[in-house]
DNA sequence: CCCCACTAGTTAAATTTTTAACTAGTGCTA
DNA sequence: TAGCACTAGTTAAAAATTTAACTAGTGGGG
């Protein structure tokens, strides 16, 4: 009977599978994470994203955001890695109130020994699947669908309520 | 820096816009659906599958590997629905060991209710923004990555090791 | 037939995530 | 410059998820 009408059969279709394969993706690219480095995908992009940050640190505030974490999450998330040696807390020497997580010589090293697996895995589970053209359209679909969310957080309204 | 060298920059940044906004999107769809309906998304999905599905009933098994759920999930999944109303279970005829869910009147009238306004912030948040070239490449990438998925996940190899 | 290795699903314990309440600090405004 | 509403982040308790062990049943080979 299809609760599904509302949305066209192709959009409909297209939405299924997505859902589908990126549940699949993430779940495939996790276990590969872990087979061969002690690392869950959070583990890993945090450490990516300290890695990147200018300073290699970031408010966890900043963090929070940049991984789509509530904060009780993201302080749960760095305080394990803290534990694990990957990265340290400092204070925030601008905003008393504020702290900020630290990359560490350990966790840079960690991150460089894991990276080449997990990219491995990302090629041979996506990327080495989709031509240019598929890439692109991904890219501006995505880039559109991000800015467009990054957007709605703060603007309460969600959908249009008839 | 960058530890991303050894994915192409163009695809680096198609894996990051990609990864990024789908958690978003998923963040909000669950928080929409949450807003008006008392469902998870994965209630929701339950809902659906079990909808479809012929004598509006399925194995355990089947539906775990459909919503890509633990065994041991989907058992705490359904059981909380079944104390909501949403769904029964039966044993299974032909194997003693299974049991399947059966969706109840309530759970389809609780779906019926939530699909429009499900189906509305999906439309908005991603659907309407995306031209007809945009959705068919998103079917037929998430078609092949969805099939090619389904195939690893006995094959217990995991992503090419040098 | 009857073992025995395998499958379906559940249960219990440990870990992670959410929810809600809270502490501390900031900065506007009156 | 004191009051107050708001922001950053943590904490504690509840809910969900994973991990590992377990129960029951199946089905094929000997």
């Amino acid at each position: 009977m299809g609760v599904t009408e509302s949305l066209d059969s192709t959009r409909a279709a297209a939405w299924r599978a997505y859902i589908e394969a990126s549940q699949r993706l993430f779940t495939q690219l996790e276990d590969d994470l872990r087979a061969d480095s002690d690392l869950t995908f959070a583990d890993y992009h945090v450490l990516v994203l300290l890695s990147e940050a200018p300073g290699q640190r970031l408010r966890m505030g900043e963090l929070a955001g940049r991984l789509v974490f509530s904060p009780s999450r993201l302080t749960y998330q760095i305080s394990s890695m803290q534990r694990r040696g990957l990265v340290s807390k400092e204070a925030c020497p601008d905003d008393r109130r504020g702290s900020e997580a630290v990359l560490t010589a350990a966790g840079l090293l960690t991150l460089s020994e894991a990276a080449p697996h997990h990219l491995a895995s990302v090629r041979t589970h996506l990327m080495d699947d989709l031509d240019d053209a598929e890439v692109a359209c991904l890219t501006r679909v995505f880039d559109r669908l991000g800015t467009r969310l990054r957007a709605v957080r703060t603007t309460s309204s969600t959908h249009a309520t008839s």
